[in-house]
DNA sequence: GCCGTTTTCGGCCCGACTGTTTTCAGTCG
């Protein structure tokens, strides 16, 4: 069992306890540990190994010993009893949206309802009405919160959260009254996936602007209209929220709807040491009296903390880390100074190598790579050995056209093949500037067998960065069950980088083990991958990662100015 | 069930919105 089947049991002990009606203090321990678990960057079997499970945030004795049991019997005896007592189809209630613990252990006890199908049908046969705390707007809600799983699309990738919600924010920041607007929740937390987008506004009358809100032409259905926040269905099924307070509230609007929740508990309860009490609408102090922020760095400064970047707001250590004002340094897009992958007509891109290095040079690059595919990954019309050569002469003369505005290095993405081999022999890669290596192909080979694949190329020394380790594709293709703890350790001792892919359907290396990878000291580098010029541009994505993975800024490699990387480039033999 | 610069026992965050209720429970973030 890996850590997140293992977080996935510890969730489902969580619902079918808040069911149950335990107290709500051991589901939330519950919860808390499956969090851990899932941002745990070693495998959970050596922290078994080693006897260090009640090392892990969340994890004690009761806890530690149902691990142990998982992965020693593959089953837990708790948990077979508590599937005796409330039935795991009533998980599936859950999903409905307005519908929690507490309304599913109603309507299993009084309606004899266990799965959704029964729900739906007691539902539209009027038979929830008459229940206790029911009537007959709960009852409709249901029904349609039934219909709305259907089109309810599953989590959004970050980027094309980010374009919905910039749609939103540029109509939100023209209409009368608003003073900001602005991104919140996971978005603004740069999560590699979104739920529901949540949207904050400063104005001075919050009523039109909910009116706008709700009444907005891609609006399926009204799912919540208040004063202060407002909840709306998109025709394509997605959630967005909107929220509002005056201009010098703006700041606890924006820090509490940031989240995430568990950073806020933390925050909430340093306040309530301090005495104070911390809303989405201000500070309140001992004797009620009020301060107020327009921004969210007078906050943290209260909480005698250094500010947190939304993206290290996940309760991973951050709150403590700001208060002995250890915080790291953080990696920002101006600090990138090279592209490293990237691809051109020469293989299945768009734009030739003189537009990409226009680009990349309109964005502040000292140099950038044209790694193009390599014949053997032939759905992506690979190059030969024998089309190097021109496109050698290309990239040539694409350089002496521009001068030393820019460096242009030739690079390719091997194919990393089935067998393990790369796609050109090691006298071909020597002769290349820069080789990324990368598995495309045979992603569900066993995991002995594809780390060994992937950590015979790390050893490799005619290769310098392992292109999107991982190989996956969100939201459909999961990525290779790679044994990360042997990937980072050979990736240490080789010197290689590990790159952070910034295509948003990659985010690849996992930004959990580029978390590991920088307390190791292991080089990364985060790459475009762009296919077009504009996919350039894509990078903040990968920054994203790095930025939520605490990563060193000095490890990575295309934040180095030339000299730099042309001498790390000379000691793996570049020449 | 976890956890500890006020604690190894007694705590464990806060409010908006909705619907069903006449003051509150449930859900959500």
């Amino acid at each position: 069992m890996n850590n997140n089947e293992l977080a996935d049991v510890f969730d489902k002990i969580a619902s079918l306890m808040e069911i149950k009606g335990e107290v709500i203090y051991k589901t939330l321990a519950y919860r808390r540990a499956a969090e851990s678990l899932r941002v745990l960057p070693a495998d959970i079997s050596s922290y078994w190994k080693e006897e260090r499970l009640t090392e892990i945030p969340g994890v004690g004795k009761a806890i530690a010993e149902k691990i142990s049991e998982l992965l020693q019997t593959g089953e837990l005896d708790f948990l077979n009893r508590l599937e005796q007592e409330v039935p795991p189809s009533l998980l599936e209630l859950l999903q409905v949206p307005d519908i929690g613990p507490k309304k599913v252990a109603l309507f299993w006890k009084q309606a004899g309802v266990k799965t959704l199908v029964e729900l739906e049908t007691a539902a539209r046969n009027g038979k929830l009405k008459t229940l206790p705390g029911m009537g007959e707007k709960s009852e409709a809600r249901i029904i349609a919160g039934i219909e709305a799983l259907s089109r309810r699309s599953k989590r959004m990738l970050l980027g094309n959260a980010w374009s919905i919600a910039n749609r939103f924010l540029s109509e939100l920041r023209s209409q009368p009254g608003v003073v900001r607007a602005e991104a919140a929740g996971s978005l603004r937390r740069w999560k590699q996936t979104i739920g529901d987008l949540d949207l904050v506004t400063a104005c001075t009358d919050p009523a039109p602007v909910m009116e706008w809100f709700t009444s907005h032409p891609e609006c399926h259905r009204i799912l919540g209209k208040g004063e202060s926040k407002s909840s709306i269905e998109l025709n394509n099924g997605i959630n967005v929220q909107l929220w509002a307070q005056p201009p010098e509230r703006f700041g606890t609007l924006l820090q509490f709807v940031s989240g995430s929740k568990e950073h806020n508990v933390r925050l909430r309860e340093l306040a309530q040491k301090k005495g104070l009490s911390l809303n989405e609408q201000a500070i309140i102090r001992d004797d009620g009296s009020e301060m107020l922020f327009s921004d969210e760095e007078g906050i943290y400064e209260t909480l005698g903390l250094q500010f947190v970047p939304p993206e290290l707001r996940e309760d991973r250590g951050e709150v403590q880390a700001a208060g002995g004002n250890k915080l790291p340094v953080l990696v920002k897009p101006g600090d990138l100074q090279a592209d490293l992958h990237m691809h051109t007509t020469w293989s299945d891109a768009a734009h030739s190598t003189k537009d990409m290095a226009l680009a990349a040079r309109t964005l502040g690059y000292h140099t950038l790579a044209i790694t193009d595919h390599t014949s053997g990954l032939g759905i992506a019309g690979g190059l030969t050995v024998e089309g190097l050569a021109e496109q050698r002469k290309e990239i040539d003369q694409v350089q002496q056209e521009l001068g030393d505005t820019i460096k242009i290095l030739q690079g390719a993405e091997v194919e990393i093949k089935a067998d393990g081999t790369l796609d050109y022999p090691d006298e071909v890669l020597k002769k290349m500037d820069i080789v990324v290596a990368s598995l495309h192909t045979s992603l569900r080979q066993p995991r002995e067998r594809i780390t060994e694949r992937l950590v015979n190329v790390i050893r490799n020394p005619h290769v310098d960065i392992i292109g999107h380790p991982s190989g996956r594709l969100m939201p459909n293709r999961e990525g290779a069950d790679l044994d990360y703890d042997q990937v980072l350790q050979e990736a240490q001792k080789a010197g290689v980088a590990l790159e952070i892919n910034a295509h948003f359907s990659r985010l690849d290396l996992d930004e959990i083990y580029v978390r590991r990878a920088s307390e190791m000291g292991i080089l990364i580098a985060i790459n475009s991958d762009a296919h077009t010029t504009d996919q350039l541009e894509q990078i903040i994505y990968g920054v994203s990662v790095a930025r939520r993975a605490w990563l060193n800024p000095d490890l990575v490699i295309n934040t180095w100015d030339r000299d730099r990387l042309v001498d790390w480039l000379k000691s793996r033999g570049r020449s």
